[in-house]
DNA sequence: CGGGATCCATACTGATACTG
DNA sequence: CAGTATCAGTATGGATCCCG
């Protein structure tokens, strides 16, 4: 990315929002930098998973954080629900085309954490 | 990006750490995408900026957040603290090569962002 | 001007119990 | 299996006042 690119990117996030209070564009960056909101969205990056998958490959997260989190993912359009109604239940969540085009701009974050993660933490 | 190259990412995600539980990468990712992190780091990213300019540009940031996230992106090496020892004081903030580089793989989410914003709250 | 200290509200977490 | 409901404890953020 050249230099000239970044000072229109910054510009913009000024006039449009992001930096500016009270701007709907705070709310989506809330929502898909949540603690994890992130974690879910790479999570489905690469297939479709169920409740409880989920569940296992998110360590740590409550059902409770695990439920709101994925409600609000599904309202923002980001995350597809999937209930086949058969006993015992099953619901399958997975990345709409907006949420794998989020998680395309994601994924090169997250892969530079993983990278430079003891960088930042060493010292 | 490549399917091959988001399954990789995902797979390293899940053995190294973040998706993990008490991974040290757990802790970049919430300093990362924390609420004000994200744009503290973004209003850097075209020059160095002073405390007041900071607090103006990133509108709706408290006192107390603007100088706990500026310690924190500090204590990580993304930020750089100067301080000119004048009457009256003055301290500019501005990226180490470190947070420069981590902010050329955010700037893309936020522009993301910046033209998703109304797909996702529209409906 | 650039913060630190304090108090309060909210958000998140954890554990448990219950349901279709 | 895939949730919902509730309550209690903790962490986090915000508002305000104060200081060198």
């Amino acid at each position: 990315m050249t230099v000239s690119q970044q000072v229109s990117v910054l510009e913009r996030l000024q006039t449009d929002g992001v930096l500016a209070a009270a701007c709907p564009t705070r709310t989506v960056l809330d929502h898909v930098t949540s603690k994890w909101g992130v974690l879910l969205l790479v999570a489905l990056s690469e297939s479709s998973r169920r409740w409880g998958e989920l569940r296992r490959d998110v360590e740590g997260i409550s059902e409770k954080m695990l439920a709101q989190t994925l409600r609000t993912l599904e309202g923002d359009g980001l995350v597809h629900r999937e209930v086949t109604a058969t006993v015992p239940p099953r619901v399958d969540y997975s990345l709409t085309p907006l949420g794998t085009d989020l998680v395309s701009r994601l994924l090169p974050l997250m892969e530079w954490i993983l990278e430079n993660a003891d960088d930042i933490l060493a010292p």
